[in-house]
DNA sequence: GTCAGTGCAAAGCTTTTGCAGCGCG
DNA sequence: CGCGCTGCAAAAGCTTTGCACTGAC
């Protein structure tokens, strides 16, 4: 029995896969490397990270790809590009609306994620009340990691 | 009779004094106009933002003065550094706890502010389910403003 | 076969650092 | 009058762009 893949992974690929195809993008390699890279991932990663990771892996592809790839993905809401920091991140985007921020730690630099609907919602109901017609919205925070504290 | 300072402001601008001063710093002519610059903004200005508005003022400080400025009043938590974009924003950080944060209008860049005591509220309550030391938060909402919707 | 996608190298920005000289305390 | 602050210039990241070549369709 070949070993399971990860469902919202997985779905997550196929999902950007087909996008891309239907605006009429291809499939080059640089693209889908860094596609399945990103679907692998439970959290954020910057464009170094992405790079370091695909030549590890035997896969890699030019920085420029790698930017470029992921300017697309963002332009076509496939991935959330969060600013962390003096290097942007990306993580998948999952259209279901599940949605997760980050907290950062001061000292080792380790980010983690959490979800919290009463931030949702207070957000939701806070971007009803201004004249922005908001479409998206980030929450970082920082502080010391259990490790660190 | 003078024209009447604002007193949020000028308060600011002697208090960060005050404090780099018992800390040690001298007062240089770079430091103290980006301090009293500063203390003017409403919102949050990026780095080049300051050089060019001390050198429209006729009071030029060089770039580097202004980012080792800007990072001495960060460390010493009497400026907040907001990541926006490819740029970091810097604005006075009121000990008081006022607080805000930022909505960016995606076409025209412009950057509002806003407070909101249910979303205050909502990460406090956030952080103490973390096992994270949360010691600061910033909540970025994008979307269009007013005039570009 | 065509043209989007790719890699390399060069350029563009933001931010940091080295160093000689100025000036605050 | 010493050492911290300053400005310039060079360097160090991160990201984008130009261009010739490759490969997907």
């Amino acid at each position: 029995m070949p070993a399971r893949r990860d469902h919202d992974h997985s779905a997550w690929a196929d999902h950007a896969r087909d996008t891309l195809r239907s605006e009429g993008h291809r499939s080059g390699g640089a693209r889908m490397a860094v596609v399945e890279l990103l679907a692998r991932q439970h959290c954020c990663l910057t464009a170094q990270e992405i790079f370091d990771q695909l030549r590890d892996d035997g896969r890699g592809a030019g920085m420029a790809s790698i930017y470029r790839t992921l300017d697309l993905l963002t332009r076509t809401n496939l991935v959330r590009r969060v600013e962390l920091g003096p290097a942007a991140c990306y993580e998948p985007a999952h259209p279901g609306g599940e949605h997760h921020h980050h907290v950062v730690c001061d000292r080792c630099g380790k980010v983690s994620s959490f979800e919290d609907p009463a931030l949702e919602d207070a957000i939701a109901r806070l971007a009803r009340r201004l004249r922005y017609s908001v479409g998206e919205h980030d929450v970082v925070l920082r502080g010391s990691c259990p490790d660190c504290r």
